[in-house]
This record gives structure tokens, C-alpha cells and sequence, in this order.
DNA sequence: AAGCGAATGCGACTCATTCGCATTTACACG
DNA sequence: CGTGTAAATGCGAATGAGTCGCATTCGCTT
């Protein structure tokens, strides 16, 4: 559900600019004004967002922007290696886009929050016999800090079980996308 | 497509039927002969697969079986924390059983081998701030070397080098040949 | 400014996964 | 060793994320 709660990007403004750039380049192809609005759209979240979400966003900037297009805007990326995907604790899909192919996130499964997870765990690939790796993917689940508190704030009045849901069960499943380098 | 191949373990029978046993208490309440077939299909193939395999093979064992159940199974599996979820490189959506929440394994995208990695990579979690976390996930994708033996055999006639993006047969079962361990 | 191929919007379509409900099964109890 | 009851199942319909085909529009090149 979710209103994002928009985060003031403060000071970063530019930064976003340069890396929405790097982004559109990396999907190759020509450079649409649809294509511009769903990649800021996916940066200034900095969290996982629904394709919907996505679409509400990307239409506020380039009216008339449909779902297919953002479906295949993420595809793309998804080609590129620069797509994260993942199932939230309400059963929602989420998207995100990760810079160099870096995947190794901290990844709040309630509002979807994304967090890179530096410096790089996994440097050296393990001794695989008779595997041959070509790429990794590293995921911590949990709950960040705001979230946290938010349960804190609620807790007591009205639904106290609920809060146990199905919050860090183990198994969400997690598509990981075929990273093809 | 596939061949149920007749389960005559030569070596594992024991430890296979010990391990169903185990898995099929995770899942909880009652012990159906629906469900030993379905958890035995699972833990037979020690690769992912993809729910239609499932069913065809649970149904070699409880003919009836629906394919309802078997993603209910899934669902319950996943929800213990012992179900692993990924999409291989043919597209096509595999499932495997992974016991006592390991999740740190090398996954072949052509055929879906699973291979745990041990002793566990990740043993402490990482000092992150502001974010609990309850699970992690590490996943080595790449190519088994029975795949690529497979590929090097095709090769030289066709297509130059380049090659590589030809889909291999979607859930290929080719015969076992132990090594994975 | 014109041409051309890539990108897009729309709506129909696919297909994995879930649901509702009548029926069957597993296990506890007497 | 029958019986009762809640849980589990099968079936087929329903849902919904994601894809596709095609006519139109847009970006980039000349």
C-alpha cells in the first residue's frame, strides 16, 4: 500500500541526474522521454516498487506511459543485469534498479526499502567443483529501523498478532533474475 | 520429456526415505500419501523443478495427485523456510526442497542442479545499520560442468562462437551422474 | 525537413498460481 | 476395531502478473 512517503532527495539532486544517464545508456537504444520517466521513477524510490507504483510515478512525469512499456523498460534492465526483484511480506512484487551489477542488498521486506551492502561480501568465488559461477547473488531479509518503529508505535492498540505475520519467514521466494553477464 | 526413471537408488535409499520423513513432519499438520509423493518427487531430483515435472512424477507414485496440491505442498514447504524458488535460464520457474534453512547454494541455469555450499559463507551477520535482519539468501549462479560438457559436444557445428544464448531444452532431464556433492 | 527503424500504447491473450466447494482421508477416541 | 471430525484433496473456475501483435508515434540521422 503504500504512500512513499516521499524522501527528499537532499543534496543528491545531481547525482540522480548523472546516475539516470548511466542507467538510460545501459538499457541501449534509443533514449524516449517514457523510458527517462520510468528509470527516475525507479531511482528516486530507492526501494522496491511495485510495477503499478512504478506506472502512477512514471505517468506523472510522461502522461500516457503504459504498463507494457514499463514491463519492458524492466526487462532491460533485467538484460542488463541491472534489475533487482523480490517478493515483499504482503505478497507484493517488487522492483529495483542496482547499479554495476552489484547484488548484494539489505532489503527490507515490509516496505521494500533497498541497501547495498558494501563492501562486497563475496569477493572470491568458493571452491565450486565441477560448477563454473558467473554471478552472485546476496540477499539479507529483514526489517529496517523505520519500519521497526513504526511496528512500536502501533503495537497495543488493535491487531497485536498481526505484527507476527509472515514478517522474516526464510522462504519468501525470491525470483532471482538470470543475470547473464 | 521426462523419464520417471525407475527409483532404484543404488546407494541413498535409506537416507532418502529418512530425509522424506523429515520433511514431510516440516510441513505439519497430517501425513498424506499425497504428500510423501509429492515431497519424494521433490527430494528425488535434487535439482529444480518446475511444478508440472512435480506433478507428473508425484502422480507416478499417487496417481490423482492435483496440481493444486502440489503448489499447497510448495506453499507449505516455503512457509518452514525449506523451499527454494528460481527461474533457470530456459524461463521456465523451479522449485526444490533445501533442508534445515540452508540457503547458500550454486544453481545451474541450464538444468536446475542445486548444489549446497558448505560450510555456510556467510556465518555472522554484517554489521549494518539501522536494519534487523532475520534471514539471508546466497545464491551462485553459473553452469554445471555436465552442462557444459554438453555444450562443448553441440558445438563446432553452427553457429560461430559467439553462441551461447540457445536455450537449452527446458527441464532437460538427462541421466545423474552422481559428482554433486 | 524527410525517412526510417526503434519504441510505445492499447487491448487481447497466456499461463502460473490461487480459490471455492463438495468429497475423501488421516488420525483421535471410545 | 467402528466412528466422528477437522484437515487435506481434486476439480474447474477465477485471478492477475506479465506478454504479444499491430498500428501509430517518436528519436535520431542525413
Amino acid at each position: 500500500m503504500s504512500e512513499p512517503q516521499a524522501r527528499g532527495a537532499a543534496g543528491g539532486e545531481h547525482r540522480v541526474t548523472d546516475e539516470t544517464a548511466r542507467a538510460l545508456a545501459r538499457l541501449g537504444g534509443t533514449s524516449t522521454s517514457t523510458r527517462r520517466a520510468i528509470i527516475e521513477s525507479l531511482l528516486g524510490a530507492g526501494r522496491l516498487q511495485s510495477p503499478e507504483t512504478l506506472l502512477r510515478e512514471a505517468r506523472a512525469r510522461a502522461p500516457g506511459t503504459s504498463l507494457a512499456t514499463v514491463y519492458r523498460t524492466l526487462d532491460r534492465l533485467d538484460a542488463a543485469g541491472a534489475l533487482k526483484r523480490a517478493t515483499l511480506a504482503s505478497g507484493e512484487i517488487g522492483y529495483a534498479y542496482c547499479p554495476s551489477g552489484h547484488h548484494e542488498h539489505a532489503i527490507c521486506l515490509r516496505c521494500g526499502r533497498l541497501q547495498p551492502v558494501r563492501p562486497c561480501l563475496i569477493s572470491e568465488k568458493p571452491s565450486l567443483v565441477g560448477f563454473t559461477v558467473t554471478s552472485h547473488v546476496l540477499d539479507f531479509y529483514g526489517v529496517c529501523s523505520e519500519c521497526e518503529a513504526g511496528d512500536e508505535a502501533n503495537a497495543g492498540s488493535g491487531s497485536s498478532g498481526g505484527g507476527a505475520r509472515t514478517p522474516a519467514e526464510p522462504g519468501s521466494t525470491e525470483a532471482p533474475s538470470a543475470v547473464v553477464g
